[in-house]
RNA sequence: GCGCCCGUAGCUCAGUUGGAUAGAGCAGCUGCCUUCUAAGCAGCGGGUCGCGGGUUCGAGUCCUGCCGGGCGCGCCA
């Protein structure tokens, strides 16, 4: 519809002024009903050029617009020299059946054209479970890559795991302490060594399954006084976790010899923690009804030689280069603004490097687009990861980074201080037994991603009104109540109705309630090119609202029978506007509550 | 110090890339259940869009300078 708009408009423009880019012309529907169904500024944009007032432009526009065949009614000019296209009643009716023809799939768009996409979100760490924060990312990663799903893109979800490096050893230190413990030894946990009491448990099985034989007998490297090589700076934070964890411990000030064996052994510890937490991740997610396609983890970027790949490309693309014992890149000819270290003088890579082995293998799976969603305190890392995508030849416009902003629990009007340290840690496991999945799916997506969220535990939790979850799950339970009775009465329900007459729809509550629907496709295509999907939320309350003020305006099931059976088919196909957009949210919508 | 984000009703936030009279929920007040779910509807009150300049037919939106809050600037991950 809005095509025929943009064809009889540009008839009508070609008979005066010629060809202008029609950039910063627009067709939108007005907020305001006394403004037509659409509106344009095309007149106001053409009168520099033009040289003519916006007003004498679109009164020409007007009398040159050939709207037969569509379905205008009528233009008109109004205000500065906006032009507002009134449509014929019938556009309503053809929404309705337009609705019920297409059922589940409608409001899916073709936008994307089958682009490939990567989204990559979450990505905690290993070394611990989930915390809240990564709630927050998993609903707006899932829901951004449905969204896009529906807008005509090919959609993979990815989680990184970063399964390697100085973290995890500093895992494995932790849970040797653990293992000691169990066996009833006096061990102190290394200065930044995870305190978490999950790796108590996780020892345990270990114990259970493995035993301790093959324990190396020397003392904890970390212990002993003869240290004999500098150990890195070990200071096991965020990682490309979502962030969130301002209490990391502090980096140990004490030198750690590497005895060989006693690597072996922590890596194998390590090894098993982070499959016991990986799993229990998985299973937290699955119930949060976050499908990944694939987990990806950084050992097999390792394993592969991808970090050493990297460097060598970028030496023979000489854009690296040795200085103080280390191994540079020169990110400040792609945008940085300084040159970041790759190979560290103890010979062991910077996060980046199998980062950027990592982005380079999306690349060669052949997606088209890759977009990650990090936390904020992230913030600045995608000048430096496109800088060396850029310098190995790679398009750093196909990476996208959304940045998300911050979580804030409330309680009882207080908030709730997310710490390890204070023992206040929130994990997104018990998060989940206090609040239900579809409400906090909602709360999650409620606002935009550069905005920070207050999560309002009470208001969650609330079964009764003043929930907005509950407010949408409603109107789609009362209109299933409403076709239980219908049924019982033997009126026509289902496919019966789609030969329904709806045009007499003709009550302002059912036109507004029309016109709400008939904008999903366009609120789907707008949520995928910008990456917004908070505006499902805001939708379905919209559809929500004009469907309460319908139901208790007008009666459904009355006594005129082609009334009855219009008002039905509008029943239907909000139930499957509600549905749809529920679906997209991962938000269940109930038959009855 | 440099960079980025935020600042809109008492509170939490929307605001369709610069459009017409700035919206919603909560909180407050007033009405509406003999019939399809009152977990609902209708209405009232509530604003210097942080402050000052600028750009233009038109600014909450763009530019600029301040003020306030947050985050980032490691041979950490």
């Amino acid at each position: 519809m809005s095509e025929a708009l943009q064809r009889a408009r540009f008839a009508g423009d070609l008979s005066l002024a010629r060809d202008v880019a029609p950039a910063e012309i627009y067709v939108e529907r007005p907020k305001d009903r006394q403004h037509g169904d659409w509106a344009t500024n095309a007149a106001m944009v053409l009168a520099r050029e033009a040289r003519t007032a916006p007003r004498q432009i679109a009164e020409a526009v007007v009398r040159h617009l050939d709207s037969t065949g569509t379905l205008v009614e009528r233009a008109e000019v109004a205000g500065p020299g906006f032009i507002n296209f009134f449509l014929k009643e019938t556009w309503l009716a053809e929404a309705v059946r337009a609705i019920l023809n297409s059922g589940p799939d409608y409001g899916k768009v073709e936008s994307g054209r089958g682009r490939r996409v990567l989204v990559e979100f979450v990505s905690a760490n290993p070394t611990g479970p989930l915390n809240v924060v990564s709630a927050r990312h998993a609903a707006v990663g899932d829901v951004l890559a449905r969204v896009l799903e529906w807008a005509g893109f090919i959609v993979d979800r990815e989680f990184y795991v970063n399964d390697a490096g100085n973290q995890v050893r500093m895992l494995g230190a932790a849970m040797d302490v653990r293992v000691r413990q169990q066996l009833g030894e006096n061990a102190e946990l290394p200065e930044g060594a995870y305190p978490g009491e999950y790796l108590i448990d996780i020892a345990r099985q270990y114990l259970a399954e493995h035993g301790a034989d093959d324990r190396p007998q020397a003392p904890a490297p970390w212990a002993g006084e003869g240290a004999g090589q500098v150990a890195p700076a070990a200071q096991p934070a965020a990682g490309q976790d979502s962030g969130g964890e301002d209490d990391e411990p502090a980096a140990p000030s004490q030198k750690w010899r590497r005895d060989p064996a006693y690597e072996a052994w922590l890596e194998r510890l390590a090894r098993f923690a982070v499959e016991r937490i990986v799993a229990e991740q998985q299973a937290v997610l699955r119930e949060y009804r976050v499908e990944f396609d694939r987990w990806f983890h950084e050992s097999e970027v390792r394993a592969a030689g991808g970090p050493e790949n990297v460097v060598e490309r970028l030496r023979h693309a000489g854009h690296a280069y040795e200085a103080d014992g280390a191994v540079w890149i020169r990110s400040t000819s792609f945008g940085d603004d300084k040159d970041r270290v790759l190979v560290k003088r103890d010979g062991g890579f910077t996060y980046i490097v199998p980062d950027v082995a990592y982005h380079v293998n999306k690349f060669e799976r052949g997606y088209d687009h890759l977009i990650n969603l990090l936390g904020r305190d992230h913030y600045g890392y995608h000048v430096r990861l496109k800088a060396a995508l850029a310098a190995l030849g790679y398009d750093p416009a196909a990476l996208e980074i959304i940045y998300l902003q911050m979580v804030h629990l409330v309680r009882g009007g207080q908030e709730v201080r997310m710490s390890k340290r204070r023992g206040e840690f929130v994990a997104m496991a018990d998060f989940l037994k206090e609040v239900s999945v579809d409400a906090a799916r909602w709360f999650f997506l409620m606002r935009s991603t550069d905005s920070e969220l207050d999560f309002d535990l009470d208001l969650a939790n609330m079964q009764t009104s003043d929930n907005p979850v509950y407010y949408v799950q409603y109107a789609h339970a009362r209109i299933c109540s409403i076709f239980r009775q219908a049924q019982a009465a033997g009126l026509p329900v289902g496919e019966a109705l789609r030969g329904a007459p709806v045009e007499k729809l003709t009550e302002e509550p059912e036109r507004e309630l029309v016109r709400k629907l008939a904008e999903l496709p366009d609120e789907v295509e707008l949520a995928a090119e910008r990456r917004e999907p908070h505006r499902m939320t805001r939708y379905a309350l919209e559809v929500a609202s004009g469907f309460h003020s319908f139901y208790t305006h007008c009666r459904v099931l009355g006594d005129d029978e082609a009334v009855t059976a219009a008002r039905l088919a509008l029943c239907a196909a909000t139930r499957q506007v509600l549905a749809n957009v529920l679906a997209i949210m991962g938000i269940r919508a109930p038959e009855e509550m």
